[in-house]
DNA sequence: AAGGGGGTTTGAAATGTTTCATACGCCGTG
DNA sequence: CACGGCGTATGAAACATTTCAAACCCCCTT
């Protein structure tokens, strides 16, 4: 330490007796400078304490070093164990990541957007509250690396890496249908999140191909994806008399699932004899559930390693194509929808 | 844009016939510029969709505006919550929240701080590996403000955020033995984690006050505070014979509380007639679980909130002091330890 | 008409790196 | 002995901003 300032490598090079280029030479090309000098200015900064300044860095190489994932709520384990992937895939890189959380709020999403290309981030992984918002159109545009996951982007104006929604909706449905299910509730909302919509559209689609009556497929809506609305959601189907009660719920993703579940058979209803019900993401307090959770996987990991992938290759790669992966999700079977249920 | 590189204030200035000055002061003293100029400036800075270049920023004014959050396992609802109270004290200062994850992996951590370092964030949060860990001393010393969270810093270098974890292991205990059991199974491990060691210590504890058999208290070790280990302990659990098996566990955090309820609900035991259970953390699937976990509460977010508050006290205030602040858990009593519990 | 003063604007220095052309030192070769 | 070449080391320029003393302009006072 000097004099209470933080040393620079105008410092290092001064205690070691080098120049300033040699120092840097010693953090960025090792193998040019003698051992020598390079064992004494690495005593040198050992012993002032030396911490190369980023900002001076990347100021005059005009690279970063960061990769950012904006993710859309925070409570939900989801979205971690999509940034575990891309954190994985960034220290492969030799990337830091930088996370950030909207909370599904559009004005806070934007704000911390900006602060990313103010510090100039190699690039922005997002799940965004809207994919067609116009700014983010704009920054793309701009050449800024923007990769959207867990939705598909706007007329192919950036990579996207998702699961097929639709695909999931059908599958959760057509689990039920085959487990002799005739009344279904469908539970999520609001329908302004792009992923409810389209689960709910699938149901609807393997429904009408299954021949079953559209007004057995009863839509409960929820105002957002949590457990409390999972909560309010199954009070209103233990609300209904037994008679006309749908003998199974497909839940727009496992929070709301995981509320249902808990309201249900606090109410006495047993699941899943008198209630099956399925979720959607597979969480892993699905399989944790005192029930477990039927759910339908997205590989949530993977989603983020491939996402961070695209995210590379279009910071480096100068012919790189804007491409959108969609993944095939998969049902996984467990005690919330059959009795007897193949090993977890 | 001009010409594919980013443009500068040099761009801007020249686009609105003003100088580099006239163009930072737009920026950071806009009461200095007459309105006619700085509409002129504002203009230009919209067509050429200029973004500020933050390393130069911060190189040239010495300041950064980030805070930085090193959490231990984002497996873990809990660090989450810790992480947005911290994020909502960081807005409120009009600063970005870096959250890194080292999934309790010490050598990663370092790498993390080390990259935080060089960024010059304004201060560093850290639930570290381990608190006593030279590393962390030796920044301390150099003047980063550092605060420990959810544990104390050793020899008071570093502010601290806790929770008296001793007291939550003899209210969770308190509260079993009130319920009338004299055989408690304390569950968690490994040993090296701080937190584990105080919470076993205070069961130990108030066991001992209360004049019970010291054998009675039976600690089941754990690998790791995971729901996978949760249900590993069950099972050994469920495995002793009825008349010996303890009619209570008090486990070290709710995901291995989760676990074990999970495990034991379906080897046949009723919970909680059979089994009393109460976890530690309160994250908000213990209130979700089909069996809703008594567990001893954390003021997660009030927890974050005031960690960032000591982190920016110190980086802002010259007579700072450095202080260990702890909180006081609280048990929530919920149907996992009574038969009727006070309404959820 | 000179002086003064307030409100704006300017220009240059400074921040800590990296980069790159150049210089240096040394050795072997012709 | 001069020369070329190689391995190292150097110094200055460049990066995009902020800061601050100085300059400027305009108007009011005396």
């Amino acid at each position: 330490m000097v004099n209470g300032r933080t040393p620079s490598v105008k410092d290092v090079a001064r205690s070691a007796g080098v120049s300033l280029g040699t120092v840097s030479n010693v953090m960025n090309r090792p193998e040019v400078v003698s051992p020598a000098t390079r064992e004494r200015v690495e005593r040198a900064m050992a012993e002032l304490g030396f911490v190369r300044n980023e900002s001076a860095r990347q100021l005059r190489a005009g690279t970063s070093r960061t990769l950012a994932y904006v993710m859309l709520d925070g409570t939900n384990p989801f979205f971690h164990d999509v940034a575990q992937g891309i954190e994985l895939a960034a220290e492969d890189a030799d990337l830091s990541l930088f996370i950030c959380n909207s909370n599904s709020r559009a004005e806070r999403e934007e704000v911390h957007v900006d602060r990313l290309m103010q510090q100039r981030v190699q690039g922005i992984l997002i799940t965004p509250v809207n994919p067609e918002a116009a700014y983010l159109a704009e920054i793309a545009r701009r050449g800024i690396p923007v990769v959207i996951v867990d939705r598909v982007g706007a007329g192919g104006l950036f990579c996207s890496v998702a699961v097929d929604d639709v695909l999931g909706g059908r599958i959760a449905v057509e689990h039920l249908a085959e487990q002799g299910h005739t009344r279904v509730a469908v539970v999520g909302g609001p329908e302004s999140i792009g992923q409810v919509r389209e689960r709910v559209q699938g149901a609807r689609q393997i429904w009408a191909e299954l021949g079953l009556p559209p007004d057995d497929l009863i839509h409960l809506p929820t105002a957002a994806l949590t457990v409390a609305e999972g909560r309010s959601a199954g009070e209103r189907l233990a609300g209904i008399p037994a008679r006309r009660r749908p003998t199974a719920a497909f839940c727009a993703n496992d929070l709301l699932a995981l509320g249902l579940l808990q309201q249900t058979i606090g109410a006495g209803l047993r699941v899943p004899e008198e209630l099956a019900i399925v979720g959607f993401d597979d969480i892993e307090f699905a399989a944790a559930a005192a029930v477990p959770l039927t759910s339908v996987r997205q590989p949530r990991q993977e989603l983020g390693r491939a996402a961070a992938q695209l995210v590379l290759d279009e910071a480096t790669n100068p012919d790189h194509e804007h491409q959108q992966l969609t993944f095939v999700p998969e049902l996984v079977a467990r005690a919330s929808t059959v009795v007897r249920p193949r090993a977890y």
